[in-house]
Parts: C-alpha cells; structure tokens; sequence
DNA sequence: GAGCACTGC
C-alpha cells in the first residue's frame, strides 16, 4: 500500500512541476514581461497611472504580482484590482492564484457578492467594483489598501465612473492626512465631520480615531481602449502607459451599400463564408432573442437546399435569458467535419470568449437600454454599435489565430458612428448611485466630480424620488433611520423601502420574497416553440390579484419541494431534481437560485437592522396594501379603451403580455417597471384600490389632486 | 402578445 501511495504521488509531483515549467514559460512570453521594471518605476512615481494594455498583454494577472514582488504589500496592505463583472474577478484570482504557487484565499483570492474567498492573508484581492463600492461604507479610506487597480475602466459602468469618482477624493483625503489632516473631501465642500456622523450611525465598525496617518493610495486605471484622454484629464494629466497586446490580425470586410435587412444580409453571409472560406467557426451579433431565434429557424430551413456535403453546419443560439445548460452547448467543439454558427446577443462581445471562432459578422446593431427621468421610463431600442464596440467585436475573430469580420455595412457609415459607447451613468436611473454618495458623506451631488457628469434634470429627478421615499430630509439630508437603512441594502431604493415598509404591514416575509424575486431577470422562461405548454404550467401558480402573489407562489412552491427533497436525498441528488422541477415548470432555475442568495442576504440584513420579520399569513388584502404603500410611485388606472394611465407622467401604457393580468385589466394597479419596447409597457403588476393610494400615500396624493 | 449585457459588505 505505502508503495501505491508513493508512487501517485510522485506522479503527481511530476505533473505538477511540468505544470509550473508551463506557467512560468507563459507568463515570460507575455509582452508585458519585459517592461516590469519599468511599469513598477510608473508607478513609484505617479500617483495614478493609466494603463493602455491591449487584449492579451496580460496586464489583469501580471500588474498586482509585479507590485506584490516590488513591496507595495508591505505591513500587510492589500492590492485590490476590481472588475466589472464576477465571473472575471474568479477567474482570474485563480489564474494568479496558480501562478503564484498559491493556494486560493490565502496570498490570492477574490470576493463577489454572495462569495468571499478572502483571508486574512489576502495580499492581491480581486473583486467587483460594486462591492469595493460597498466596502466604501464601512471604510471610507479604503484604508488597508496600498494600491487600487480599476481594470477595464474603458467599458464605463456605473459602478466604474462611481469608483474612479470616489479614489479620486479618497486619495486626496489620504495624502492630505500624511501631511496635515484633513478629512475626506467628497464633493466641493470639505466634509469633514460626515466620517463622524457615520460612525455613530453604524456602531463601532467603523470607528477609526481622527487624527490616524493614512499612507498614500497609489491608483491604476487601466483600459482596452486606444483612447486614455479622458482617464487622463479627469486625474489631473496623469500619465498614460502603453501595453502591447497579442492578438492576431483580423481582416475587416464592409458591404459596398447599404442592407436594408440586416437579418437577410447575415443570412446570406453566413452561407457565403460557409461555402468559400476555410475551416472555423462563426459568431454572428444579433440584437436579441428573437432576432437569433428566427435566424437559427431561416438556416435550417435553408441547409436541406445545400449539397450534402455541405450541410454540416451546427447553430448554436446564446443570449444571458438562455438557461445555462444550453448555454454550455456553445463551448462544446463541434462534432468532427462540422462548422459551428454561433447567434450571439452582446454577452458574447465581453461576458463569455467562445473558442474557434475566426469569422465574425457584426451587422453593426445593439439593443441598448436607457432611461428617461423625465417620464420615468426604460428604453429597450435597437442602435448603431459604437466604433469601439465594433472593434471589440472584430476581436472576437482573431484570439487563437488570424480571422475575418464582415461588418454588413459600408465603410463609410463606420466613420459615421460615435467613437465609443455612452456611459451608462448618463443613461440609468441615477437614485441608487446618488443613495450612495449620500451614504459616504458627499452633500453637494450636483457638484460631485464625476468623471462624466449625469443631466441636472436626471439627478434632481432621483433627489426628488428620494425625498418621496424618505430617504432624504427636506434639507436634502440622509434621514435618520430610514435613509440610512436604505443605504445599507443592496437593493434598489424603492425596494429597500417596501421592506421598511413591510416590517409596519406586518408582511415582510412576503416582501423579502417579492423584492427578491423582483431584483433578478425574469423566473420564467418560455421558449418560443413551447409558448402553450409554459403557459399552463404558470397557471398553477398565478394568483388573479397579480404578479406580485404570483412570484410568492413560485417561491414558496419551489421552497417546500426543496425542503422535502433535501432531507430524502443527497445535495448532489437534489440540485438534480430542483432543476428537473424548475425545467418542468417553465422555471429559469439561474434566476431562482440568483433570488435565493439575495433572499438569504437581505434577511440577514433586515434582521440586523432589527425590522420585524412578520407574515401577514393568508391576508393577502394586508399585503397588497403595503404594496400600493411601497409603489405608489408607480400607480396606474385603466382607461376606457383597456389602456392605462401611467399616474405620475401621465403616459398612456399597456399591461405587458407576460402578466398575470394581461387579460384581467383591474381597474387600478401598482406596477414595478415601464419598459418601452415596441409599445409602452407596464411590468410586474399588482391589483390595488385607487383609494389605498390616497390613503396610504397622502403626501403624493394629495398634491396630484 | 414579448424579455441587450453586467452588478451589489
């Protein structure tokens, strides 16, 4: 037996040193090697540095660990480097993790929502830029950090331009605390008292004397795009270092006019690359599902036209509403002489790198969404891409080798577009980022310096609807307790205040769950070709009052067969079945699970806060009242030809077909969404009685009438 | 009669 034992595991020992030979050969041919000293020398000197590096230099793994090795974690303080999404942050924390020769969590880890690998060894934290946000709250100097790093900086998130907004005055406030003291500085006024106010608000957390020396915070923006100048005069002229990636060249083709039907057009050039070009796969950018849904039908129509030697092209749709195990389908290579065709919606531009593909199409459109603060209102529209985002999309086709994009347009309408994307700051709805920036002391939001400043009108808009929900005072101050609860939440203001609101209503089990289900995309799923067969297995969940009890009866249902399998089966066993269950239902098991974790973190939260966690049992009369309490922001009453009236910006809107009342048409409802799309659209309905709202909402009411 | 993509101590 010992010999077994010895002999797997020098095996294993083996394995693991060619594995570290490979890494260490890769990590040297990376183009960012050769300019560590240099790099580590920028940074010595400038406080803050951009960081230009192309796809594939490297710069998101090998940037922290030459800083690491250079002393910047000395006594302990920690590299944070944030990234937009979670998925990344892993990833790569256990890619340096690797080749650090580390175990995950100890030196390296990383922490999302929901997910915190860290200890207290951490040196090199990878996380969320959202939840570095967060992390401002308990600590508003950031303070175990000697360096921050924002990667991807270029693809302007609202969490992204938050951030950059925020170090800029953190840094400020803890150079100025090395050399006299001064508080931090958010906004144009010095605030120096806020850290006080804070802390007598969240206990002893945050305690921290006044008088304590800060080291300097060195700061790293980095970005994929050409273009640092903004990056650059928003820090004051910092300097801008260039990083060569390695990507292989993609020749780009433009149509000579141009098409009148996109869809056609990529129809015709899908068939034409499969029939003259060489082996690879493609990926085609649609705007949406329905868009890759007829796509995928037009094709394999057409292929039984083609020679049979010649049919054997395999479509694969992805889009993020697609349940995630057909979502795998993409990455899977193609079965042996088959082309692989993959209808993609954005998430393939940045979220997921599909191997194989050397062709792209990029019939050079998006479904972008925006908001409008005067009527209050997403919406869902079909634009030009940026040129930025056409590059980033051309990329796609030479990651493993030279490729080709096939832009289905003339080269002239390429010059027309706008060089990069809008921020998204200045297209969402602004009351959660500005219930933050409250939160972290800055008084003066229409002076705060963002790097791009939202409209005025967009961010008195928010103001107000804070000051309706209470969150703020009349003299635009945090309210005590209420704003400073809502602050707490991750969740969006208007839900952060239902559940205030319910733990009063004596409801706040049913609201935890609504809010939770609210918060994530849609549970359902319904599958164009399975349109009838979704519907009935919806029915015996919905509840004629509307959406609202609806998502409860989904919730609760899917609890109890959770409850009842889990003691009968291993855990193993019981994903299984869950995920049987929800896929016989109709049920996007992802979105459910996505609400579970943040059900499981509010609670946690709201008990903290000591709110009382009631529920109003079968009185669901109780429950709808605390909704019409909680939205009557967003109240609607039917007009005589079955339209309503959307009660705050007067706009005419329609019940969106997926409600639960989409026939039934109450005469007056609350609703949590106005999508524009084709039409008007209403969301996430619950039947109230007009005179609830006057009741219950007096303040509002009252000054309509 | 219909749902781009991300994210949160």
């Amino acid at each position: 037996m010992p010999s077994v034992h010895q002999g797997n595991f020098s095996n294993r020992q083996t394995q693991f040193s060619v594995r570290r030979q490979k890494i260490i050969q890769q990590r040297k041919s990376l183009p960012i090697a050769s300019v560590e000293k240099r790099l580590v020398e920028e940074v010595r000197k400038n406080d803050v540095l951009i960081i230009v590096g192309e796809t594939g230099s490297g710069k998101t793994t090998q940037i922290p660990q030459f800083l690491f090795d250079a002393g910047f974690c000395r006594d302990g303080r920690v590299i944070g480097i944030t990234q937009p999404r979670r998925v990344a942050a892993v990833t790569v924390a256990k890619r340096v993790a690797e080749e650090c020769g580390v175990e995950l969590g100890q030196k390296v880890a990383y922490s999302v929502r929901f997910d915190d690998a860290t200890s207290g060894l951490t040196r090199i934290k990878y996380m969320t830029d959202g939840l570095l946000l967060r992390e401002a709250l308990l600590d508003p100097y950031l303070s175990k950090y000697s360096v921050i790093i924002v990667d991807e900086a270029h693809e302007r998130t609202v969490h992204t331009d938050v951030l950059m907004g925020l170090l800029k005055s953190v840094q400020l406030a803890r150079s100025s605390s090395v050399s006299g003291g001064q508080g931090l500085n958010l906004g144009n006024k010095n605030v120096n008292v806020t850290l006080e106010k804070e802390n007598d608000q969240s206990g002893s957390v945050r305690k921290k004397p006044r008088h304590e020396k800060f080291a300097p915070l060195k700061l790293i923006i980095m970005s994929a795009s050409l273009d640092a100048r903004a990056f650059s005069e928003y820090f004051a002229g910092a300097k801008a270092v260039h990083i060569q990636g390695r990507q292989f060249p993609v020749d780009i083709f433009y149509t000579l006019h141009a098409e009148t039907d996109y869809l056609d057009a990529s129809l015709i050039t899908i068939f034409q690359i499969h029939l003259d070009e060489g082996p690879g796969d493609i990926l085609v950018f649609l705007t949406g599902q329905e868009e890759i849904e007829s796509v995928e039908r037009l094709i394999n129509e057409k292929l039984p036209q083609l020679p049979q030697e010649n049919q054997k092209l395999l479509v694969l749709p992805i889009f993020a509403a697609l349940p995630s195990e057909q979502q795998m389908r993409v990455f899977a290579p193609a079965p042996s002489g088959f082309r692989k065709v993959i209808l993609a919606t954005n998430i393939a531009e940045t979220s997921v790198t599909i191997p194989g593909i050397k062709y792209v199409i990029d019939p050079g459109f998006v479904k972008a969404r925006s908001y409008d603060p005067g009527k209050g209102m997403e919406s869902l529209i079909i634009v030009p891409t940026s040129k930025s985002q056409a590059l980033q999309r051309s990329g796609r086709a030479g990651r493993e080798g030279p490729g080709k994009c096939f832009r289905l347009y003339p080269e002239k309408e390429f010059e027309k577009l706008e060089d990069s994307t809008m921020p998204e700051i200045k297209r969402c709805n602004l009351s959660n980022v500005i219930l933050q920036l409250k939160a972290l002391g800055v008084e003066d939001i229409l002076g705060f310096d963002f790097i791009e400043k939202p409209s005025r009108a967009a961010i008195i808009k928010s103001l107000e609807q804070l000051f309706l929900l209470g969150a703020l005072t009349d003299e635009c101050q945090l309210s005590d307790p209420v704003g400073h609860q809502m602050a707490r939440l991750p969740l969006d203001p208007i839900y952060s205040r239902a559940l205030i609101l319910a733990s009063q209503f004596n409801c706040l089990e049913e609201m935890l769950i609504t809010v939770a289900l609210l918060s994530v995309e849609s549970i359902f799923y319904s599958p164009r070709d399975k349109l009838e067969e979704a519907r009935t297995a919806m029915k015996c969940f919905s509840s004629s009052e509307g959406d609202h009890i609806t998502l409860i009866n989904v919730y609760r249902a899917s609890n109890d067969f959770l409850e009842k399998r889990s003691m009968e089966m291993s855990t193993t066993k019981c994903e299984k079945v869950y995920k049987k269950w929800c896929k016989e239902n109709f049920i996007n098991s992802r979105s459910l699970r996505h609400a579970r974790d943040i059900h499981k973190q509010i609670q946690e939260h709201v008990q903290q806060m000591g709110l009382n966690l009631s529920s109003c049992g079968d009185d669901m009369l109780q429950f709808r009242r605390c909704l019409a309490a909680s939205f009557f922001l967003n109240a609607a009453v039917k007009q005589p030809e079955g339209t309503y009236r959307a009660l705050a910006s007067g706009q005419v809107v329609q019940v969106h077909p997926s409600s639960v009342l989409f026939r039934k048409k109450p005469d007056c409802v609350i609703f949590n969404e106005l999508v524009q799309t084709n039409h008007k659209y209403v969301r996430n309905l619950t039947r109230v009685d007009y005179l609830w709202l006057t009741e219950l909402a007096p303040q509002y009411y009252a000054m309509q009438s």
